[in-house]
DNA sequence: CGATTATGCAAGTATCCACTTGCCTGTCAA
DNA sequence: TTGACAGGCAAGTGGATACTTGCATAATCG
């Protein structure tokens, strides 16, 4: 398994999962339209295709095939408490703890 | 300011956050005996010293200097909500929001 | 003061990584 | 079956980055 935080470090990578966020069972190719009208992203289809490669690695993307079309949708599993290893309990903001 | 995902990328650095999530105030030789005793990094001092750059940069350290020492502490703030731009609310599991 | 300690700065190197290019495989439609 | 579509694989390139080496600066101690 890849490492999450080295997926999350490139900016492309996130735009990718912003938009798997917003719509899942994305194809390669819409993820590519998306990229390049809506954030600028002129990279190529296999640029992207190796981005998408990188999140599946880290467990960030899981894949599903329907036909010749491989649909991507965003795990957003190893995504949550991913910091929590510094930010140790009883100092957390985020509830309304004490 | 830097990229905090860049930042957090590095396994040294991150190791980094961990000594200084267990104690504040540490100088760069603490750090650098910590990170060779405890996690095998065989790193010199500049290089723990650049890592340490980038993790200022990046807002997630904070320093303080007394004397001729630099006292390096963690600044959490950046951590917080670094993933909430995926984990979308009515999602998260973390408050027990429903 | 001189010596030591703690750190910074700058240049060079070597590896990694994002990206491109070119070609190949598999699927669908006519 | 033929052509078009969706995607994969592999090699090469340029730029970023982690690391080292050598020297410089500032504070403390005798």
């Amino acid at each position: 398994m890849g490492d999450v935080f080295k997926a999350l470090a490139d900016e492309t990578r996130r735009l990718i999962l912003d938009e798997l966020a917003t719509r899942d069972d994305q194809t390669l190719f819409e993820l590519c339209s998306l990229l390049i009208s809506r954030h600028g992203v002129n990279s190529s289809r296999q640029a992207i295709s190796q981005h998408l490669a990188v999140l599946e690695s880290a467990g960030l993307v899981t894949v599903r095939w329907q036909g010749r079309s491989k649909l991507h949708s965003i795990e957003r599993g190893p995504l949550r408490d991913l910091t929590q290893r510094w930010l140790e309990p009883g100092k957390d903001t985020r509830c309304g703890s004490t």
